[in-house]
DNA sequence: CGGTATCCTGTGAGATACTG
DNA sequence: CAGTATCTCACAGGATACCG
């Protein structure tokens, strides 16, 4: 058992689930882990994002410890935001699911993009590999199964 | 920029969202990653779920071509549930979730709960990893910067 | 520049009851 | 056993306007 902020969770997924649940996080995270980025260069770079659910999603990611908010008192305002070293910490679990998405798109998708750049290779790699195992696994065993029976 | 299923994301990270979005999806693959189960398994394994959600939710995993449904024409019916192939290939996500969502209940939360037996290693490796690079790259910083200017 | 403050809407998700 | 079929509601998320 697990808690959190006074929820329970039965397992770490739901803490994970919880802290990047939102639809804008991840894009905010991905963004900030290359560099700290005022408010306005968010917005910038994420597109359709509105000045509403930008402040929500990255005060709600400073609440849970993740985003830092340095805000400089000048006039016109500044504001900052970076990772967290535990942000940081976050960078794996970002870039397996880039990769993940990626493969994902090229498989049921159309992608006109390239991931080289982005991301390190062993990420990529790791999913690569588990694609391999899966397609080995994958044996011929399509016999059907069309019994009828009455009882269990 | 890319295109699943007539949506449009500008990144890979917005597909993996639009994946496993729902309350109860990674939970669910979690349990399918270890075996094959029944609906009444899985409705057994993860507390709290109604039967309408377990249903709707695995549907959805299976029009995403991440879930398997098997119905066997038997009475009383027996449907069983398995990854595919692709779906298989989500577990290095789906770990690394794992043990960062435990790290930060571990740092953020109480837990009285042990990981080691269900992850390889070498995932908890490279989110220790992450937190020890950033404690290192946290240097002493904390000087203030408290100018105030009328203009840019 | 980087926000609040309102108002509004769609839909994810729960509760409950019924069924092949 | 493994589902549908309704009904309901909270709340995430959007549009718009104003502010220090």
């Amino acid at each position: 058992m697990i808690n959190v902020k006074g929820k329970e969770h039965s397992c770490p997924i739901e803490v994970s689930m919880n802290l990047i649940a939102g639809k804008w996080k991840l894009l905010i995270m991905w963004h900030l882990l290359k560099k700290t980025r005022r408010f306005g260069e968010l917005q910038k770079k994420i597109t359709n994002v509105t000045q509403k659910m930008l402040t929500q999603q990255l005060r709600e990611l400073e609440a849970d410890g993740l985003v830092h908010r340095e805000v400089y008192p000048i006039v016109p305002p500044k504001v900052e935001y970076s990772l967290t070293p535990f942000g940081r910490s976050f960078e794996p679990v970002l870039n397996m699911m880039i990769v993940w998405g990626y493969e994902y798109a090229k498989r049921f998708g159309e992608v006109s993009y390239d991931l080289s750049a982005d991301i390190e290779p062993e990420y990529r790699e790791v999913v690569a590999e588990k694609l391999k195992d899966n397609a080995q696994k994958t044996s011929p065993n399509e016999t059907e199964q069309e019994k009828v029976t009455t009882s269990i």
